[in-house]
DNA sequence: AAAAACATACCCGTTAGGGGGTATTTTTTT
DNA sequence: AAAAAAATACCCCCTAACGGGTATGTTTTT
């Protein structure tokens, strides 16, 4: 008996989900939650084989999520179910210990697959995924995890709506350090415009609201 | 026999509402698409008796999917299944002739009670949604429609990545006048800083990407 | 017909954000 | 120990996007 946990922020996509797996004899849902923090206390007290988990969640996005799960325990099968069809967020989502990669506009039926290849101990990616590119950062091609820890935080600001100096203030920071940090970003994620670090801050992140 | 279209981009979450219908027997699924235009198609050639769509979509955006559909069918009845849990959504579809509103947040089963309430003549909105505030446009604290025709159109272009010189071009306008739309707005809508207005358009409009 | 709202377009002035540099210190990687 | 990357902070210059006005013609509403 696979035991399955579910995070996702629809309660409509978790229904459906459920009466996928309701007919499955050898797979048993042990919880479902709607943001991060919930997801770590319930597999902390659940202890399933296998999480699905959504990556854009209230409270907790799902890389930093899983993150916790692994740390806490180790044998934990997690797998990403997302709109996200990002290299970035997969190659996050890699690093963080995922063992597979779903996309909404995929058929629900691969949710199954998944989670039984998952807890053979296989993997499981959507074929639109290149999974070389994105686990594998060392390779020339490759955009990788391009921020540095400092960049990812300023972007998290800028997403949140702050200006340079607000961001100088909460760093203790000069506004010019800010500002040469967003003309770095802009420079490796080749961008163009004014507003368009804003943009990629609000498309890419996956945290934000509530 | 109630006779149902559904459109929606998460082919995933089509997928669990299949299953939930599957086991109704006066309900049948006529037809699955994953994009606005796709939909109005749909409706032409399979004339169902309800309509469930999403708002925000690739090509066409449910709103204006709506307004089509029921230019060509009156009769049809449309709900609206999305996660904008916004007044602003749900007077426009409101206004397009919608005859519920429902949350992906909120349990799947009342996708089949709204389908069923729309069929009988009905109206099903979710309980979170002040039907009141948003169906009549003219109370006095309504926030309403707020925005003029033009200043909307620009709102979208700004929510595209266009600068106040590419909207200007476009709509054979001086920048000058494009300044003044972007102020009037920031004026009417109470915000404040520089990104606010592009937040705005991104956050608000349901019909970018794809 | 009068009033209100909208669309157009200009004025002046300020500033945050960005293009393109350089430099120093700390951290990380090799 | 040496090299590379990251973090800090400054320089100059330029422009888009503001804030806050005024003005004029056109719709729309009353």
């Amino acid at each position: 008996m696979i035991r399955v946990a579910i995070a996702e922020d629809h309660q409509s996509l978790i229904d459906g989900i459920n009466l996928l797996l309701k007919y499955e004899e050898d797979i048993s849902v042990v919880g479902m939650v709607n943001d991060g923090e919930a997801l770590v206390n319930l597999v902390n007290l659940k202890q399933p084989h296998v999480v699905l988990t959504d990556i854009k969640m209230p409270k907790m996005d799902g890389i930093t999520a899983c993150k916790y799960i692994l740390k806490e325990r180790p044998h934990t099968k997690v797998i990403a179910f997302t709109m996200f069809e990002d290299q970035g967020a997969v190659s996050e989502m890699i690093a963080a210990g995922a063992k597979g990669y779903l996309l909404k506009n995929s058929p629900l039926e691969d949710v199954l697959t998944a989670i039984k290849e998952v807890h053979k101990g296989g993997t499981f990616f959507d074929k639109t995924i290149d999974v070389e590119a994105a686990s594998n950062p060392s390779g020339q091609g490759a955009k990788k995890s391009l921020l540095s820890k400092s960049e990812r935080e300023i972007l998290r600001l800028i997403g949140e709506g702050k200006s340079s100096s607000e961001i100088a203030e909460i760093r203790f920071n000069s506004v010019s350090t800010i500002e040469k940090h967003r003309k770095n970003m802009i420079r490796k994620l080749g961008l163009s415009g004014k507003g368009e670090l804003l943009r990629y801050a609000l498309e890419t992140k996956y945290n934000f609201e509530s």
